[in-house]
DNA sequence: GTGACAAATAAGTCTGACTTTTTGAAGGTG
DNA sequence: CACCTTCAAAAAGTCAGACTTATTTGTCAC
């Protein structure tokens, strides 16, 4: 996905990161920085640019004579795409995921909508060229196949969207696919339903029907709820 | 809203945060940490801690000799908070305030009917005591007042929905509704359907009736849209 | 033109000394 | 006993300087 540990204090908060956002340390625990930089090897420096992240990611909170406290999990970032990436990777994974699909479920549909009324021509044709590549794979256990081109899509119509705060959401909802494919239970092909539901959002983006699109992607995003059994009686 | 300049790095933060986010430094814009530490008159240590506050916002990326390099603002963690009050205080306020307010659209209705399902006893007494207070305030300019009970109203609603992505927005929202009143054209006192629609939402969260609390929340959020002029034609 | 090599550059790292804030305890006073 | 003041310890915060390392760029020979 993206930046992967990039010189000491990347190091650092790669082993910090998922221990913490994993509540290895229950909030209220009280670390401090020079035990830290003992612990990890590392001089003070490192040690302190590696905790001015983890606190602008609102997981620790840093006060003289104190220490570095561990904030609420209520308190953290947790639209931060390394705070994502690292409750993903630990043992908060099922929640973190179904938050995600949760947020998916909203921010799509609507995503869609305003894709229909927004998107140029090159991405009306790239997202008929996804969907017609999920068409291709969708049969006899092509899943990654399937993959790249159900994560293009999604990111397309979130790009498409014109809204930044959308698009930005397109690593997340790729991360949560490919979770789908490579964790989750993800042996058959793909439901042929939604294969269809997906060439038609694109024929609706195509043709400018907003409404449609927007239902069209409802359906698809409530199937991603029912995977995971968050119904709705 | 929330942590003002604590310690010298988030003095220079406060001023160069602002400084990029208001494309003051162009993407590609190549910045020296000793010339930045000598412009703000404080030691490598403190500029370098700043500097990497910034990079985990994917503001700026650090490279060997090169320096720090501005980041296209399609990369930049739009979620922040950090970064959105920047934004916010800045030149890009209008485009950022429709980027929220479409997002509002989106996430508020889903919010509205997971709450109507998962709100508390509690919850739904605040809530209504919230929208009893919007009414109380809704007449003779009294607009600081109606802005309080407002704000605490969608915020009960997000964290209510039981989704902590959902609950994080609350901060946003309340800044959100908070420029409206303080910086935008409200002068005078809150259409009164949008009052009557919060009370109504209110009723139908404390009945448990989902989908009204989804569809009369979503008629807030059409109203807020109208507000900035973002139609759906 | 191409490839290897050398120099320059800016970030990265480490260390040690010093400052500042905060807290908790000790001790004095009503 | 309660309350306030004072003081000392603890931990983060800051700074300055020396050194390392990766990366780019330019140069020279082939």
């Amino acid at each position: 996905m993206s930046t992967p540990g990039r010189g000491l204090h990347g190091h650092v908060l790669d082993t910090l990161g998922p221990a913490i956002t994993a509540g290895e340390y229950p909030p209220g625990s009280v670390l401090r920085t020079d035990e830290l930089a003992q612990r990890f090897d590392v001089s003070r420096s490192v040690m302190r640019e590696a905790v001015r992240v983890l606190e602008s990611m609102h997981l620790v909170e840093s006060r003289r004579r104190v220490g570095v406290t561990v904030r609420p999990k209520a308190e953290w970032n947790v639209y931060d795409p390394q705070v994502i990436r690292w409750r993903l990777a630990g043992a908060d994974r099922p929640g973190q995921l179904r938050s995600l699909t949760v947020l998916r479920s909203a921010i799509e549909p609507v995503a869609a909508g305003l894709a229909a009324r927004h998107a140029t021509a090159e991405q009306c044709a790239e997202l008929t060229e996804c969907a017609l590549g999920m068409v291709a794979n969708s049969r006899g256990h092509r899943l990654e196949g399937y993959l790249v081109h159900d994560m293009a899509f999604h990111r397309i119509i979130l790009t498409a969207s014109g809204n930044e705060m959308f698009a930005r959401l397109g690593d997340v909802v790729a991360e949560v696919l490919a979770g789908r494919t490579h964790h989750e239970v993800m042996f058959e092909d793909p439901d042929p339903a939604a294969v269809t539901l997906h060439v038609q959002v694109a024929e609706a983006v195509r043709e400018g029907d907003a409404a449609r699109a927007e239902e069209l992607t409802r359906e698809i995003t409530v199937g991603a709820l029912q995977e995971l059994d968050i119904l709705a009686p």
